[in-house]
DNA sequence: TTGAAAGCGATACCAC
DNA sequence: GTGGTATCGCTTTCAA
């Protein structure tokens, strides 16, 4: 079969059967036009079911595979989105990406992957923009939404996930953003803790700048100056374990006023605030201390902490993030803003209950 | 200037700046062949200072990116590399995926991910190939030798990190693998536990067909051996944080026959381990078990337990990797198998110290 | 339904 | 050093 006169005129002299088949050579084998073989591999065309087998038969035997790239260069339609992370070892995130990819692969696109340490974005978009992405999902990145408006023109639009950019007031377009309602979420936290009877609690922060910690900060604030409390102290962990775990050091280190309850930015920097807690002040997470934390990790990160946190439905953000993509894309929508409910819940090794 | 009659020439009835800047537009405006603006952007081309810096000029007043796409039609060499992973939960991985994206970039190239339920792989190869990735890197997914052959004929190399496949007997070419050195781990493990005096040494192991968990036990397996002991019991955790839950409560279920002392193929499945110890069976880690897990988690991962592990050094790996990336795409090398070695250490929350 | 031919946006080879 | 031209592998008119 292999050295048959047909195989010889499709092939030439090659000897790699899988290398560099082109639909050329499928049209030659199955005595089609290289159109019909290009027509058979699209969804709604104009083929014969014959000619349609006849070419599905060649590019078997030939290992045929239609080249993407080449599809992209004539439709403008790359069929990847770039996804642009930084801080994989915050586990909310490696959760995201995994959902967010499995999404997108079953609406047939691919994930172009960056890993950037934060805020270098503007070197990446670069190169995202070179590789003609259909879009760009930016988690944990802060962008200005002038540069979010240069990739719409150069024909990628953005989508911010649990960001926003800054609303400066002269700001007509902001860009597409899926964000948990991190307020709402912020007075969930207070309330919790008002409710615990707690008299000095503390707020560790994210980073500053950045939308989540402004809209967890505000609604946690004020909040408890509804129910005439205050936020007793206060310190900075910039989203990491490292500033989580100095920040703990710092607002626990006088036994005096020390905390009877924190609230921290989120569940990353909770988990470092009771390892240091536990392991270097010997108190106890939620006897001495309540600890309530942000976002949704997994289990295995918590592990044997009993761990009060406010959770981001991964799972609509997802979702939206996947709706929104496709009004872009195939709708010519505007760019809008879609924000996703939180929920208080406690999760213990054994079990998780919702509040 | 935007309306001068030079970018009224280059531009047409354009309205959107960026949208669709060609070469043949720079071109025009900068006065030059279309081809000079392609030297312009090939490091070692022949180009006279003057012409690039006309053509560079144009192409900023334009917004002008070249196409990686196009380019990558031509001269067949996508400067991407996939990476499909499956398992994000396992902290270890998304440390792999970070530093792997971060030295890739730095080489140029850019990663299009694949996140996997574990052996669905061959589905997933179908679309990789498409997107003519210039190699394949396949982390925590099983792959049959036969197929790696056809991606490298289809163009896209494969290297396997942290697996290798079955070697059959009849195997020629086994593909490119980058490994730990798994079986002098699990011998580590082994001694370590030994030394420790414990009596009833228990194994959880991971995949069963898996290199890393056959290659752990038989080194722990024949280094107890050696020191005149042996595995007092056995269960599979599939190295799933679940499956490792089920595989502690059932070697710890009959009180008579405890084991003192448990190996567990992968510190992912060592925390949930530990989990189950303290939570649910009140034991202290390592005061009435020693656990002793295989990986390299971050610190979040684990917390507040103090963690014995055979650690992998993902540096090394990833440098390795890069390096045989190199070779193969380069330096037109033949696959082959870098193994790299392991050490135990000791983690505690505020220490961590190798022995 | 089908095939021929014109691109998509770059690179490569060729004379000059 | 420079510009013209063929080409990469496909989709898309446009006639037939």
């Amino acid at each position: 079969m292999a050295g048959s006169p047909v195989m010889k005129e499709a092939f030439g002299n090659f000897k790699n059967v899988n290398k560099n088949v082109t639909s050329q050579h499928v049209a030659r084998l199955a005595q089609v036009s290289q159109s019909a073989v290009s027509r058979a591999y699209t969804p709604g065309a104009s083929v014969s079911t014959h000619t349609r087998q006849r070419v599905m038969d060649a590019a078997r035997q030939l290992g045929y595979r239609p080249n993407a790239i080449a599809r992209t260069l004539i439709t403008k339609k790359s069929r990847m989105i770039a996804v642009v992370m930084s801080q994989l070892d915050n586990q909310f995130y490696p959760l995201v990406l995994e959902k967010l990819s499995q999404r997108l692969r079953s609406d047939g696109y691919h994930v172009l992957l960056f890993i950037t340490s934060r805020d270098e974005s503007d070197g990446v978009l670069a190169e995202i923009l070179q590789y003609q992405v259909d879009a760009i999902v930016m988690a944990s990145t802060v962008l200005s939404s002038a540069l979010a408006r240069d990739c719409a023109r150069a024909g990628s639009p953005v989508i911010l996930f649990n960001r926003m950019t800054k609303r400066a007031a002269n700001e007509d377009h902001p860009p597409s953003a899926v964000t948990s309602d991190n307020e709402a979420g912020g007075r969930l936290a207070a309330r919790h803790l008002h409710a615990g009877g707690h008299q000095r609690i503390a707020y560790i922060a994210g980073l500053e700048e950045s939308s989540t910690n402004l809209d967890r900060e505000r609604g946690f604030r004020d909040e408890l100056a509804l129910l005439g409390s205050r936020i007793h102290a206060r310190a900075v962990g910039n989203y990491s374990y490292e500033g989580a775990q100095l920040a703990a050091r710092q607002l626990f280190s006088s036994a005096s006023q020390r905390p009877d309850a924190v609230f921290v930015g989120s569940d990353h920097m909770a988990l470092a605030v009771m390892d240091v807690l536990r392991s270097e002040l010997g108190l106890r997470v939620p006897q001495d201390v309540s600890v309530v934390g942000f976002d949704n990790v997994p289990q295995a990160a918590w592990g044997a902490y009993q761990l009060t946190t406010i959770e981001q439905s991964i799972g609509p953000m997802i979702e939206a993030t996947a709706t929104m993509l496709h009004a872009l894309l195939h709708e010519g929508a505007q760019p809008s803003a879609v924000t996703v409910p939180c929920r208080l819940i406690v999760r213990t090794s054994s079990k998780t209950s919702a509040l």
